[in-house]
DNA sequence: TCAAACTTTCAGAAATTACTGAAAATTGGA
DNA sequence: TCCAATTTTCAGTAATTTCTGAAAGTTTGA
C-alpha cells in the first residue's frame, strides 16, 4: 500500500471495521479510497493503492455494486472502468440504509411472521411466539419509521435532528393545540399496535 | 439440537444473521435461545438446546455479557450460573444502540478528528480531508440526534414513530406559531453546523 | 482444608472465509 | 471477422475464525 498518511489510516480503518461487520477487509478498504478519492479510479489504480491482487479487486467492486454503493463510469477515449462513490453523503447512508433493509430486516420479518402464525404446542412455545411479536412490532415500527425518514429532503432531516428531545416538547405542544382548535394535527399518533 | 420447530427456525435464523454481522453462529443462536425462553438457562441447558460444547457456550456468554445482552442470575439452592435476556425490547434495542456506538463509532470519530486535524500535502490529501469531514459531521449529527431518541421514555419514542414523516408538518406548522406569537419553540433547529 | 460442583482457559483441530494466479470470457475497434 | 485490451471466473492455497476436549481454576460448604 503506498498512500499518504492521511488517507492510509482512513483505508486501513475502514478495512478494520469491516471485518467487525461481515464486510471484507479488501471491499471496506476499497470504499473507503473510493470515497476520499478526488477523481474515478479504474481498478489497476486500486490494485496500485490497496496493493491487493486485480482478481480480489474485481470480486470487491462487483460486491460494492451490488450494494450501490459505488458507481461505475466511462472516461472518454478509455475502455477501462472507471469507479467513485456519490457526493453526497446523506445519499449514501439512505442506500445503505435500504440494502441493510432488504438484505437483514426483511428475511427476519418473514422468518417472524411465519414462526408467529404457526399454532403452538405447549407452554414454551406460546411464550416464545409472544416473545417473537413483540420483537416483531418493534423491528415493524423502527423500519417503517426509518423509511419515512429516509423519504424526506435532507433540510428537514437535519431540522429534525438538530431539534433532537426537544421534538417532545413541540409534540407535547402540538397536541395541546391541536386539542384546542379541534385541528387534527397528529392523527395517526394514537392509532395503536 | 432438539428444539420445538417454531423455536428451533427462531434460533437457526439468529445464527445465520449473525455471520452477516460479525458475530459469531453460537453468540446468535444462545442470544436468540435466551430471548425465546420462559425461563432462565444454565450451560448444560443451553449446550443441550443448542448442541454445542460446553467450552463454547461459556465463551459466547461471556461475549453476550461484554455486550450487555444477558443478564447472570442465581436460582436459590442451585449453584449454576443462570442466563435471561432482559424482557423490555425496547430496552435491549437501546443497550446494542449503545454498545454498537462504544465498539463502532466511537472510534470512527476519533481517526476522523484526528486526520481532519492533520496538515494536507497537496490537493489530493485536501480534498480528502474534506470528504471526511462530510462524513464526521453526518455520524455526529446522527449520533447526538439517536443520543436524544435512546434517552426518551417509550410512549413518547412510539408517538413520535407512528407519528412518521408527518413530524414535518407538525415543525412547520410549529415554526409558523413561533414566528407568530415569537415563542422560541423551536431554538435548536436553525444552529448551523 | 478438602472435595465436589461448576466455570474458564487454551492449544490444537476443523471449518470457514479471503485471496491469488492462471485461464477463460467479454468488449470495442480495425 | 480478428486482435488486443480489459474484466471475470475459478480451483487451489493461505489466512482467519470458530470450536473442541482436556486441563486448570474457582467457589461453596462440610
Amino acid at each position: 500500500m503506498n498512500l499518504p498518511p492521511l488517507i492510509q489510516s482512513f483505508v486501513l480503518h475502514f478495512g478494520e471495521m469491516g471485518s467487525h461487520w461481515g464486510i471484507n477487509r479488501t471491499v471496506g478498504q476499497i470504499y473507503a479510497l473510493l470515497y476520499v478519492s478526488d477523481k474515478p479510479l479504474n481498478a489497476d489504480d486500486i490494485v496500485e493503492a490497496i496493493g491487493c491482487s486485480r482478481s480480489n479487486t474485481s470480486m470487491a467492486l462487483k460486491e460494492l455494486q451490488a450494494w450501490r454503493l459505488v458507481r461505475l463510469q466511462h472516461l472518454p477515449g478509455d475502455r477501462r472502468e472507471y469507479f467513485s462513490t456519490p457526493d453526497d453523503v446523506w445519499a449514501i447512508f439512505k442506500t445503505l440504509a435500504e440494502e441493510r433493509q432488504k438484505r437483514e430486516v426483511e428475511p427476519t420479518l418473514t422468518m417472524l411472521r411465519g414462526a408467529i402464525m404457526e399454532t403452538p404446542s405447549g407452554d414454551a412455545e406460546r411464550h416464545a411466539q409472544a416473545r417473537m411479536n413483540e420483537m416483531y412490532q418493534l423491528i415493524e415500527l423502527v423500519t417503517k419509521w426509518f423509511a419515512d425518514i429516509r423519504d424526506m429532503d435532507v433540510d428537514t432531516l437535519q431540522k429534525l435532528m438538530k431539534l433532537g428531545s426537544q421534538v417532545q416538547k413541540v409534540l407535547q405542544f402540538t397536541q395541546s393545540i391541536g386539542r384546542l382548535t379541534g385541528r387534527d394535527s397528529n392523527r395517526n399518533a394514537d392509532a395503536e399496535a
